[in-house]
RNA sequence: GCUGGGGUGGUGGAAUGGUAUACACGAAGGACUUAAGAUCCUUUGGGGAUAAAACCUCGUGCGAGUUCGACUCUCGCCCCCAGCACCA
């Protein structure tokens, strides 16, 4: 016996979405909780069983919470902008406008397909000028803070999709997309300066609660170190070298520098002159390396003595300058004071090529120098009148005597870098700055010099032009319509192509003046998605203060873990700036973040279209239906792990649910009553576990508990009387909301289940009447009472003590001790 | 190397100090059926013991420790997964 899902679940889907069962109500009296799950990106590849799993299961939870009383907003949108959507548009070569529209027609149909509960009536889109309109609107008060500036700096260049790469986007030195080894250009660019938030991006995780291993991840990847900044007079130049050390305490140590191969180029006229081409040969096939071959050669150190000396300001010692490609030009000052005792890197250069090693920390147990640095904790020898220190003291000390003779001062630095923030691709924001070479020759050479420095201008064809923003009432600035929207062979956006829309009057001073062609990457318009769902038509504000303080924070947002150090920290640094700018309530978007398993394919690999496994969510739901779909996402294994999907898992929960029908049908003629005590029993404990197990992310273990109620009743020889049948359809509802309505509508009712408050457990029935007493007999299980709960420690030591099979294990032995735990367990200590 | 998570039956997993293996899959046997499928019932960690049971014993990556009692806590080690990685 089994129901027809192909005719019951579209059925109530029309009815829900008629009776419009699911809005987020603003301003309502009930308490309020926002449930968010990433927005999807409307491929041509549509929704797969990764999302199902993410929507399903927070959809369960958004379904209970609603039950329970709270005002629940559940939205989704579509994250429509980017190079996947371009590229599937290059592909089948149709307008990435028409193949965006079709493929959300499509994965919207997936989604109501699934039966989700999200409020249909704050959809949104960032393709949608009156959405992008805000985008743009929100990186000119970016701008306007000092936070957008726009610089020539080597970026990572993807050769296949002919665009630059945020650090973020680079995986191993090659293009997260494509797969495509990554080059190194030089290119103007805008960027973000998410590193003026970085401290509070790691402090300010201390208020929210995210999964351990996120935070971690965040941490790790803004990768704050403290140290110091050390100048180094070069000798017979007029010039000095700062260099960044986490270890001033080492100070005394150093007994060379090194420079990264760009900075090295500063000294090249320097070197020259000392008669040593050798020097440029080097630093110019160092910096003709791409990251993929200086990634390969990580082994191998390789250098060369710059020929010029620097002075220890302490000590006076002549410390050689060496150019090595090991220095990165990108961390610190791209200077390092070489420590060989004390860090291996430097022991292993200084090896390589011959080079002094100076030990000052000392450990008599736990040091292996000189066979290899001692990077631990010591005392401070041969550090003058520093001597006898330990490390933190030592760091202080050394660094604050070098900041009162001025050669040093304390500094941080970040593994995190600013935040590249332009694409040379059509299918995106087109950036809201007009260029102006009449604004900048009118600007005082003071403004022109403030300007270089601020990198607030940018160079047009070997010529300075001034930043001009767009005024707010000309947004959005529209993405113009155009045939060809490949990407050009030289990395410039096609919108360069467009002179009609590329030349403008300037807003300031009405001369000839050029756009922005750059547009932003799709990390843009997800960065602030989750406001506009609290207000998606307002055309005056980008969502009206009184919306945002009622919904946010975001109570619980689920997403992927590739988004931790991508969208999750993008978007929590715009909504600092933007609670910075006090357009924002609090200082954090999300105050929970969970993040779901990878779904894999049923062979246990990745699925992917040339392996063959994967799964389509559309077929699944055909066969066995919506509430088996989701059922089936829900209950394949914890919640936070990478899974396999195995086809014959969903034929058991299909069968589950077959059951639950046929249960109906049994106990709707029966009609019985009054349920045994033993079926309320356990009804109890079901609202109780479904209700804790779905707040706590453990679905599988609350649909186990459901299945064991209902094989319970499969047994045969049960009493459930309709009223509690009714409870169990209730409980049932978040999970299964299609089959739970039917059956619910089946019993005479007239309202949704969906509607109704979710069931409270009588704690009395809760706590068994009898209880099973284990008996130990030191400490391994040796046999089983049943007794009434409460029974007290004499009666019970009595009767386990009685019992064979301890008995047996008393002899020729004294009970030396007993452990009694009430309702639970005894154990005989014997000697 | 660093950071985080993990290691339990044939398989996915359950149990966060108290009966190890809930729930599901698979497998074996049986009922129904001309048959297959579906469905239902029974069994299902290894070894020993028994006519059958009761029962005994080993068992949660490895080794130690704490405890009346450890999958669970502590220490050391091995392995797997994810992220970062010459970050000074």
């Amino acid at each position: 016996m089994s129901f027809d899902h192909q005719k019951i679940e579209p059925k109530w889907q029309k009815h829900w979405e008629k009776e419009n069962l699911y809005r987020g109500i603003n301003f309502s009296e009930k308490k309020k909780q926002y449930i968010l799950i990433e927005f999807p990106y409307p491929s041509g590849e549509r929704l797969h069983v990764g999302h199902g799993r993410s929507y399903c299961c927070l959809d369960a939870v958004a379904r209970l919470r609603r039950m329970q009383g709270y005002n629940v907003l559940f939205p989704i949108g579509w994250d429509a902008f980017g190079l996947p959507a371009e590229n599937y548009a290059i592909k089948t070569g149709i307008h990435p406008s028409i193949t965006t529209k079709e493929n959300i027609t499509n994965s919207k149909k997936q989604a109501q397909s699934w039966g989700l509960s999200f409020d249909w009536e704050r959809e949104i889109n960032t393709t949608d000028p009156d959405y992008y309109k805000w985008t743009q609107w929100l990186f000119l008060q970016l701008y306007k803070k000092d936070l957008a500036y726009k610089k020539e700096i080597p970026v990572n260049w993807c050769p296949k999709d002919k665009t630059n790469l945020a650090d973020e986007e680079v995986v191993a030195g090659k293009c997260e997309r494509c797969g495509t080894p990554v080059e190194r250009r030089m290119q103007s660019q805008w960027l973000l300066k998410i590193t003026a938030y970085a401290d509070r991006l790691i402090e300010d995780l201390k208020s929210v609660d995210y999964r351990e291993d996120i935070s971690a991840q965040q941490i790790n990847w803004i990768g704050r170190s403290a140290g110091a900044q050390i100048k180094f007079k070069i000798l017979d130049h007029k010039s000095e070298i700062t260099v960044f050390t986490t270890r001033p305490d080492t100070f005394y140590g150093a007994t060379f520098l090194v420079l990264s191969p760009e900075k090295a180029r500063d000294y090249l006229d320097f070197v020259a002159g000392n008669k040593r081409p050798e020097v440029a040969d080097y630093i110019e096939k160092a910096l003709n390396k791409s990251e993929l071959q200086r990634q390969e050669e990580l082994k191998e150190k390789t250098g060369i003595s710059m020929g010029f000396f620097a002075q220890n300001p302490l000590t006076g010692e002549k410390l050689p300058v060496w150019v090595a490609d090991f220095v990165l030009s990108g961390y610190g000052t791209g200077a390092i004071m070489a420590v060989p005792a004390h860090d291996q890197r430097d022991f292993d250069f200084a090896k390589k090529y011959n080079l002094p090693l100076k030990e000052v920390v000392k450990n008599e147990k736990e040091s292996m120098f000189p066979k290899e640095a001692f990077e631990g904790e010591g005392t401070l020898v041969n550090s003058g009148q520093f001597d006898g220190l330990q490390k933190e003291e030592a760091i202080d000390k050394i660094t604050q005597f070098l900041e009162k003779k001025k050669m040093g001062e304390r500094a941080v630095d970040y593994k995190l870098r600013d935040w590249v923030f332009s694409r040379q691709h059509y299918w995106g924001e087109p950036i809201p700055i007009i260029f102006c070479r009449n604004c900048w020759e009118e600007k005082s050479e003071k403004q022109k010099k403030e300007a270089r420095e601020g990198y607030d201008f940018s160079k047009i064809d070997g010529k300075e032009h001034a930043v001009v923003t767009v005024s707010e009432e000309d947004l959005p600035v529209a993405l113009p319509f155009v045939e060809n929207y490949k990407p050009t062979e030289i990395g410039a956006s096609p919108l360069a192509e467009i002179k009609k829309w590329v030349e403008v009057r300037c807003p300031i001073c009405d001369s000839q003046a050029r756009r922005e062609t750059d547009t932003m990457p799709n990390w843009a318009g997800s960065s602030w998605y989750f406001l506009r769902y609290l207000d998606p038509k307002n055309d005056k504000q980008f969502a009206d203060r009184k919306k945002l303080d009622y919904w946010l924070p975001v109570d619980w947002y689920n997403g992927g873990m590739e988004h931790t150090t991508l969208h999750l920290l993008y978007s929590r640094f715009w909504y600092k700036v933007l609670a910075d700018l006090k357009l924002v309530p609090g200082v954090e978007p999300y105050a929970k973040r969970t993040s779901h398993g990878v779904v894999l394919g049923p062979d246990g690999q990745k699925m992917s279209k040339s392996r063959e496994n994967v799964i389509n969510p559309d077929e699944v739901v055909a066969e066995f239906g919506a509430d088996t779909f989701r059922l089936y996402e829900a209950f394949m294994g914890p919640f936070e792990q990478t899974i396999a999907w195995d086809p014959k898992g969903v034929l058991g929960v299909r069968r589950f649910l077959d059951r639950v029908w046929k249960a109906h049908q049994t106990v709707s003629s029966q009609k019985s009553v009054v349920s045994s005590q033993e079926i309320q029993r356990s009804l109890h404990r079901l609202i109780k576990k479904v209700e804790e197990d779905t707040l706590h992310l453990k679905f599988n273990t609350a649909i186990a508990e459901m299945m064991k109620f209902v094989n319970q009743l499969a047994i045969g020889n049960y009493q459930l009387a309709i009223e509690d049948w009714k409870v169990f359809l209730q409980v049932l509802a978040p999970y299964a909301p299609h089959l739970a309505e039917e059956l619910w509508h089946g019993l005479g009712e007239r309202d949704s289940v969906h509607r109704q408050p979710w069931p409270k457990y009588d704690p009395k029935l809760i706590v068994e009447e009898s209880v099973t007493i284990v008996v130990q007999v030191n400490g391994k299980m040796r046999g089983k009472l049943e007794l009434p709960a409460g029974t007290r420690e004499a009666a019970v030591t009595e009767l386990a003590a009685g019992l064979d099979s301890v008995k047996s294990h008393f002899y020729g032995k004294r009970v030396a001790k007993t452990v009694f735990i009430p309702d639970n367990l005894i154990n005989f200590v014997i000697l």
